[in-house]
DNA sequence: ACTATCACG
DNA sequence: ACGTACGTGATAGTC
């Protein structure tokens, strides 16, 4: 097997880090967010690579360019922040103490460095790794030499791969052809001027075109928009300038010693001593966990006999804290794992005495004596325990005298934006562990199968399972605590993880039989409409295929349509909508869409989630979201149809048991009351204390007439005004949402805020806050991480303030609702009732309530929902009991 | 696995 | 000049 080697762009790396890693400083002052970021991408390359030479490149601080006629162009690339410049050095300091060597010389840049060194170790017949946030560094990329790319999204970092197809799929050029293509669109990151006139796309077909620049202006004559023509004849001189700044240069004169970059240990004493120096703590953990790496594994016991599985479980129930996980695999129990003081990790598999409902049943008795139980994923792990034990035991453990904590739902507020919070994750973000994945140990392989054939991978899996969130857990804590989230997590989402437990077993009933008609009456229309559509389009076609719908409207029939999607053509309802007076088949399009949409996601999609009990048991995530709302899956039960009336018949389908009713409460505009209360504007928040119509009040304000003089227009312009403050306003969205002009929804804007100042107020201060702090928070200081505020991106930024606006105020909302929903769902059950809270939406409760209590569950929604925030104007509700979900709304 | 579309708050 | 409303999940089609 040939050897690796990993080239790091060091400039464009650390760069990235600086400006997607929120501020940090060490004890001394120092700013160490940057080689926190550097660092942490370092680490995971290490990881994922494995390679077995490391080299980081840096450019030189004194002046120094590529070619010395261009120095006006690199003359003007903006000088490094302090900030920033401050930390190269002690980034260098690190590496050099893990044995990582750098390489810089005067006069040459990075990215020669990079590519002189690539090609030469490519030559040798290595295989090779380039690190680099520059997209520059793509025309390096061959079969054996691999660009990657670290992109943030969301706050997570994902990082593209680069090979020569890989380019070629992605820019439709040869990584050769990069440098044609950065010469034509120009690159204002690295100062590559391009081509007035010319971006991506025209550069693109260029290149496709033509192949190269030189070429291209020779046959200037035939190149197509006329724009572009005048651009390469003006400019030609400009793309060449650019071209010769764009092309790495691969033969550097640069004496690179491979045996020098050799990877050994990184984790050394002196590494570690000015990490602490650092003050990064979780990344001595790393070096903790990698110095005595399989010392925990050692300690991890498999329990096969009786007498001992007793003895596990007696020592268990004696300690403060303990943490525990169910291994399984749909209904059968593989085994217990279990986590305490004084025993990392014991694995009692399922076996012969030790049966499921004895390993079950001992782990309910055992843990009714710890007051502390940590677990990864509770609710799940509750709904497994079942299987196994009553329904009765169970929820006597949830409601136990003791305190539940959930790994999972702590990394989540810590940082929302994560995709999941895996064992191995959490060990890895928190512990600096590397414990391995489900994936690496048993692939696709089934568990039950993994028992038998790896029992080895099997118990290490299982230890883990119990260990990570044991040790993670007072590491969270004191995060949480840190951030000001402790009160939130054990007071609103630990308690919420039980009342969403509740909700999922509970289920909501729905009529098997109605909702086979619905969509019996559905497929009848829709036939129709096929045959009707296709008899217009003179053919027929996969109507559902946005691609063959474009070709036959636009292109068979000739509707002029813009292009819009990547792919081709779009066809959203926006787009159809403008186009249906144009021809009748386009409204026969959308109620086509309407009708299938109805049949195949509501009713086919709903039929086969109806339960052996006649009842969906949805599954409400709380560690989804990015500001702290729930979401619904298997099915979501938060977008069942409403604003239209033939959707809406599907709520009929909903019903309660016998005996009972449904009652459904919602909140009246909650985010705007939170929006009046958060920013404290004196005319909001008299209009909502006098129960004014709100919309009604600000189109009042807003075009200047009289409250009674409002006209039904400007009260639907106002609201959606409203709304738009909500979502993060900006005068493009508004106009599209009302179909006016930019300027005339910059007005109304402008407007709102001369009537409303304290809202623009309070919204800038968000935006600024969360600049400055890398976060914004809730009322309840729920945190929403705000790396975009400081994207170099106009696109990205503008993004993030929208988001900042937006995240507090719905984050705010979600966590009233929170709270209303725990103290709702513990008095039914504290006042020994029978009524069930059994759905949220957002702002909306549905309780299905025994009609004996109607009376009782009415007055508990009330005051719990109206309590649950002491806000500066009221919070509204209103309430409705039906016999079904159609009548209760 | 990804994209387009559309259902909800 | 840039190109969008904020937050989700399910489905069908396409690659």
């Amino acid at each position: 097997m040939s050897e690796k080697i990993l080239l790091i762009d060091g400039h464009s790396i650390i760069n990235r880090a600086f400006y997607g890693v929120a501020d940090l400083t060490n004890s001394q002052g120092l700013h160490t967010n940057a080689i926190f970021g550097f660092l942490n991408t370092l680490f995971k390359v290490l990881d994922e690579e494995k390679p077995d030479y490391v080299t980081v490149a840096f450019d030189v601080k004194a002046p120094t360019f590529r070619h010395d006629m261009y120095a006006e162009y690199k003359g003007t690339r903006k000088p490094m922040p302090g900030e920033l410049h401050e930390q190269v050095p002690v980034l260098k300091d690190v590496l050099h103490a893990m044995g990582i060597i750098t390489m810089e010389k005067a006069g040459l840049e990075a990215d020669d460095l990079l590519g002189t060194v690539a090609k030469r170790s490519e030559a040798r017949g290595m295989e090779v790794v380039v690190l680099s946030g520059d997209r520059d560094l793509l025309q390096l990329a061959t079969e054996r030499i691999l660009v990657r790319i670290p992109k943030t999204k969301g706050g997570v970092t994902e990082i593209e791969n680069y090979h020569t197809q890989d380019v070629i799929d992605r820019y439709q050029v040869t990584p050769a052809q990069i440098i044609e293509l950065k010469a034509l669109m120009g690159d204002s990151s690295d100062n590559i001027p391009g081509v007035p006139g010319i971006g991506e796309k025209t550069a693109t077909s260029l290149v496709v075109q033509f192949g190269s620049i030189e070429n291209a202006y020779a046959h200037v004559e035939e190149i197509k928009p006329n724009r572009a023509k005048e651009a390469m004849r003006n400019h030609y001189d400009m793309a060449q300038l650019s071209k010769a700044l764009a092309t790495i240069n691969i033969d550097c004169d640069y004496d690179y010693q491979w045996e020098e970059a050799r990877l050994k240990n990184i984790y050394t004493e002196e590494a570690y001593q000015l990490l602490k120096g650092l003050d990064f703590k979780n990344m001595l953990g790393r070096f903790d966990v990698k110095a005595a790496a399989n010392s925990v594994e050692d300690a991890f016991l498999e329990i096969a006999d009786f007498a001992r599985a007793e003895e596990v479980f007696s020592l268990c129930a004696g300690k403060k804290r303990a943490a525990f996980s169910l291994v399984y695999e749909e209904r059968e129990l593989l085994g217990i794992a279990l986590s305490f003081e004084g025993q990392d990790g014991a694995y009692i598999p399922a076996q012969g005495l030790l049966t499921e409902g004895y390993l079950t049943g001992k782990l309910v008795e055992s843990l009714q004596h710890v007051p502390e139980i940590v677990t990864l994923d509770l609710k799940e792990q509750m709904e497994a325990l079942g299987n196994w034990v009553s329904q009765d035991a169970v929820e006597a453990l949830l409601e136990g005298k003791h305190v539940w904590r959930d790994v999972g739902i702590a990394a989540y507020l810590l940082n929302p934006l994560k995709g999941g919070y895996a064992m191995e994750e959490l060990g890895k973000d928190y512990l600096g562990l590397d414990a391995p994945s489900r994936q690496e140990l048993f692939g696709k392989e089934k568990l039950s199968q993994a028992a038998v054939e790896k029992p080895g991978e099997m118990k290490r899996f299982a230890c883990y399972g119990a260990y990570v969130p044991g040790k993670v857990m007072p590491v969270l804590k004191e995060r949480l605590e840190r951030d000001g989230m402790w009160q939130l997590f054990e007071e609103v989402e630990m308690p919420l993880a039980t009342t969403l437990y509740f909700m999922e077993q509970a289920g909501i009933r729905a009529e098997a039989e109605a909702l086979k008609v619905y969509g019996q009456q559905l497929s009848v229309r829709i036939g129709e409409l096929e045959g009707k559509i296709y008899e217009q389009a003179g053919e027929s076609f996969n109507i559902n295929s946005p691609k063959q719908l474009g070709v036959i409207l636009f292109d068979k029939m000739g509707m002029k349509g813009g292009k819009k999607t990547k792919t081709g053509y779009s066809t959203s309802a926006d787009v159809l909508e403008k186009l249906a007076p144009e021809h009748p088949v386009v409204a026969d399009i959308l109620e086509y869409r309407q009708l299938t949409k109805l049949k195949s996601t509501y009713a086919d999609g709903l039929a086969v989630c109806i339960g052996a009990d006649g009842r969906i048991h949805s599954r409400f995530q709380q560690t989804v979201t990015a500001t702290g709302r729930l979401s619904s899956t298997e099915p979501n039960l938060q977008n069942i149809p409403i604003r239209m009336e033939l959707g809406r018949l599907i709520r009929k389908v909903f019903v309660p048991a016998e005996g009972y009713v449904l009652l459904d409460a919602d909140y009246s505009q909650i985010e705007l009351r939170v929006l009046a209360h958060m920013s404290g504007d004196e005319a909001l928040i008299a209009a909502y204390r006098e129960a004014a119509d709100i919309h009604r009040m600000t189109a009042s304000q807003v075009f200047h007439v009289p409250f009674d003089q409002v006209t039904s227009l400007q009260r639907r312009n106002a609201k959606a005004v409203n709304f738009g403050i909500v979502y993060g306003i900006s005068s493009f969205g508004l106009s599209q949402d009302l179909s006016i002009s930019r300027k005339e929804a910059q007005e109304y804007i402008e407007r709102y805020f001369e009537s409303y100042p304290k809202i623009k107020e309070f919204l800038d201060r968000l935006v600024r806050d969360g600049r400055e702090k890398g976060y914004v928070e809730t009322m309840f200081g729920r945190r929403r991480p705000m790396p975009e505020l400081k994207s170099s991106n106009f696109m990205q930024r503008s993004f993030g303030e929208r988001v900042a606006m937006n995240a507090p105020i719905q984050g705010t909302a979600a966590d009233i609702i929170k709270i209303a929903m725990n103290r709702v769902s513990q008095r039914l059950r504290e006042e020994r009732l029978r009524s069930r809270l059994i759905l949220q939406v957002h702002d909306e409760l549905l309780v299905e309530a025994h009609r004996e209590e109607l009376a009782q569950v009415k007055k508990i929604l009330e005051e719990e929902m109206r309590q649950a925030a002491e806000l500066s104007v009221p919070l509204e509700i209103d309430m409705h009991a039906g016999e079904n979900w159609y009548e209760a709304h």
